[in-house]
DNA sequence: AATGAATGAGACTTCATTCAT
DNA sequence: TATGAATGAAGTCTCATTCAT
């Protein structure tokens, strides 16, 4: 190989990406994002060979992160109202202590450019997810509602709690804590 | 400026707005709304100052019809538990029964185009919902928490439904009676 | 109708690009084209969807003015030898009167971009040429073959003629008379 | 500079550009060609220097190629009439067997960017089919016509029926003798 | 008021060639 | 020598908005 392609600038790249599409959403241009990362115009397509492309990775990639942020440190050997509350937290703080991720995250979401397959991907990193939630709903009144459904919902309150823990940052607590209550009580 | 003359020609707009908008999202073209429409392209800006205007105005319409058909015939003599539950099924079948409307303002609700003003309009429109949602949780365990993020829980649990119930239509009435019953949950 | 589009200006890109392509050859871009017919960039693509448009419609107008060059003051009521000199004479005159024409014509024939329909129509533009060709050939060797072939072998030895006509201009005449006689003979 | 090492790779990648270019025409891209011929793309200009060199050699070997088909097992001993007509076949043979180099080689008799240089080694490779037309047309009628207009009359022609031939491959044989028959005519 | 042609900035992407490795 | 990533100018086309008619 004479040069590699370096994962740096991958990531400067999709960093940049972020960023950017936090601000300016995703009209935001390649030459926008190229010039975010330092480098030239040109190369973002060295990297990246379509700006759907590049979508559809900082997707995924954001998706991975946020997951497994959710459940770093999952303290395993409590029962499992602790885990979910520990997950639930820890969702919520990766996503105040990294609002471009969160809002790109939430931009690409909705976006026409994110394929299937990208979005099967993303689906892919919430399994861990999906088995705390399997346990937690085991013996309660939705054991027999599709999983799928159930976590859907809870990912919908996580999101809704997030926007609001953004727009009143002082009782960002508080509000964490009524929305886990809450879920449990949805779950339990 | 006095009104322009025709109103069917601005629903005719708004009308197409939804329409190419639900397929090919907020960076649709003027000129293809116009045409979907049947107007010449620059008439929409007869009607409508500039595209964002036009954003605006959609999304304040299609909100105010959203919130108008949840609360519609809704039974006033019954219990609050019979009115939240008309007033969930209304909300979740209007949204399946104009899947272009829901989708095109998910697409809205996220754009940076829409104004402050118009997400407070948007608001306004739910206060009918909100009342209802503030003598359900009375005497309940969010009865303390701010009203709007029990509305936006509730919101955020209504709208992962309806994308569960559009992706299973088979099964559609059990995930919406399911997702209900969480809700309830979470409220009392 | 607001401002009809401007026949002056649709002619005025055909003749920019006309003298532009000969010049660098097909791949013009389409800015050197605005800018030599004294049109904004973005103006171009009001009176041609592409690029390959408006190579398809140029290409079928060159052929037009070609053949109808050919066929002009056509002396009918002679004999047809005095008819074909005639049309072969012309067709060579118009060639070599408007270089800029023919070369764009070559350059085009043997593009990617021309469409079969195209060509086609550069076909029907032939057909008073075809039928002078058919008389010419009535009785002679070439009787019963395709006329397309015997149209065909016209036409190459016409174009090779050309070239010659060009690099030597100082014989033209010498070389247009033994080329036509050179064709007559194949004929008759 | 000696010449580089590997005479297959010079020839891998002259093959991959006779294919390439007949598909997509002169804008192929130097790394399609590099793809093709299975080099990595920065190897290319290890064996010529520039695209347009590239394009110049490929020209001259492939006019030497086909010049070479021509005259091939050429029957001396016979009349010049058998010779000439051995010659037509075998030139004709050549284009339909080998369509691609053909197609190609028909894109770069157009370029701007084969240098008058080349187009005389071009022109070098035909003096043997020059002399066997000297011979043929010697005591005809174009004998004192320039050598050159008669070549390329003859040339044109050939050029004709191919296309001719390829488009109805059923009468191949059928329409190169009736080409030649006329072509014959024509000198005599 | 209504129309639709006109505008030109700017979007994404390609590509011949260079050069670090 | 061989490689393939790097470059950035240039290409085609789009589009919100304006304005002549």
């Amino acid at each position: 190989m004479a040069r590699p392609k370096s994962d740096d600038r991958r990531n400067a790249i999709l960093s940049a990406a972020t960023r950017i599409i936090a601000i300016e959403g995703l009209s935001a241009a390649t030459a926008a994002i190229a010039k975010e990362a330092g480098i030239p115009n040109g190369s973002l397509f060295t990297y990246f060979e379509t700006k759907a492309d590049l979508l559809n990775q900082l997707y995924v990639e954001l998706k991975t992160e946020m997951a497994a942020a959710a459940l770093e440190r999952l303290p395993l050997a409590s029962d499992i109202h602790t885990q979910m509350r520990h997950m639930w937290f820890h969702s919520l703080r990766w996503a105040t202590s990294y609002p471009e991720k969160r809002r790109t995250l939430a931009h690409l979401a909705v976006s026409e450019d994110i394929t299937p397959d990208s979005r099967q991907k993303g689906h892919q990193t919430m399994v861990g997810i999906a088995k705390l939630l399997e346990q937690s709903r085991q013996n309660g009144p939705m054991h027999d509602v599709p999983l799928a459904l159930v976590a859907a919902l809870m990912s919908a309150m996580a999101d809704a709690t997030i926007d609001f823990m953004t727009q009143d940052p002082a009782h960002a607590d508080k509000h964490a804590t009524a929305a886990f209550d809450a879920m449990w009580r949805m779950l339990t």
